[in-house]
DNA sequence: TCATAATATTTGAGATCTCAAGTTTCTGGC
DNA sequence: GCCAGAAACTTGAGATCTCAAATATTATGA
């Protein structure tokens, strides 16, 4: 099957697998950073995103790109190691509020100059301009999710 | 703790940030397509890295970007499926040979175009020269995981 | 030859991720 | 005030992913 199915005879198959394959490598090196302290990336990415008026938790998962079941997990996790808090939002008691405690606030704080100066570090390669660059083009190629699954449920139906 | 680990002040870790949200949003969009044929986009990509001869499992898991564990579990799957087949490796006990079944190399001949296809809707808002440059971009983002570990752990340590 | 190191694979634990189904709690229309 | 529908979570199933430990087999060096 690898006559018919060759991406590399297709360059913008290529850069596509270009895209996963260089994200994949950047966060497993950021990977190791977070598991110095004891957390995972999905961790860190979470708890870095409560502000301290603590949040919705469907709200956090919006904010982190995850879906709320997933986002629930993860907080379970951060409240079994102390990390956060989950509140009874007074308003409506549906709405569960995360919040982070003193120690998830300290992890964040001792953790983030290296995470900054970790990614300052995979991105070395390219300066200012470059990243300017290739930031405007993964703009562009964002935010389209919803449509290219329109286009492809419809192809296949 | 918004206010001091606030990413969109620099630049360099908005630029990363958004490298994986749209390459999360990429591969979501792109799992409807597999989902139509009762397959993961990991089954998929695996699968499709299968040549006709057949490929030691390590091999395998290395063309698709996984360790030799994982890839294991999705032969596994695909297996069940009957996608698969492990076989003896003649010259060495201890390789298992992964060949595609005939229902394998079907089902990658039905999906590759739509596949290409979806890739090919996904990258539009680019054309060749910018997929190009955002192609020459990653290439040099690329292959620092090793160095960018190390550089971590020895920061840290 | 024989003990030791290296390689190929499997398995298990812990965490993520997606999706779907179930619960509790609002909200809007009547 | 009541009730259908929406919203916020939680939970469970199935699949991935990473890592480490265990097994089987081959290669190497004294």
């Amino acid at each position: 099957m690898d006559h018919r199915c060759d991406d590399s005879a297709d360059p913008t198959v290529a850069t596509f697998r270009r895209l996963l394959r260089t994200t994949l490598s950047m966060k497993r090196a950021l990977g190791a950073l977070f598991a110095e302290a004891g957390l995972t990336g999905a961790q860190f990415h979470t708890l870095v995103r409560i502000p301290d008026e603590g949040i919705p938790l469907t709200r956090l998962a919006a904010r982190s790109w995850a879906d709320p079941g997933n986002a629930s997990g993860v907080v379970d996790r951060l409240e079994r190691d102390g990390l956060v808090e989950r509140r009874a939002a007074p308003h409506d008691r549906r709405v569960v509020l995360v919040h982070a405690t003193q120690a998830g606030r300290s992890v964040v704080s001792r953790l983030w100059p290296e995470y900054v100066s970790g990614i300052h570090r995979i991105m070395e390669p390219l300066n200012a301009e470059e990243q300017a660059h290739l930031n405007e083009l993964l703009e562009r190629l964002a935010g389209r999710e919803d449509e290219v699954v329109e286009s492809i449920t419809a192809a296949a139906g």
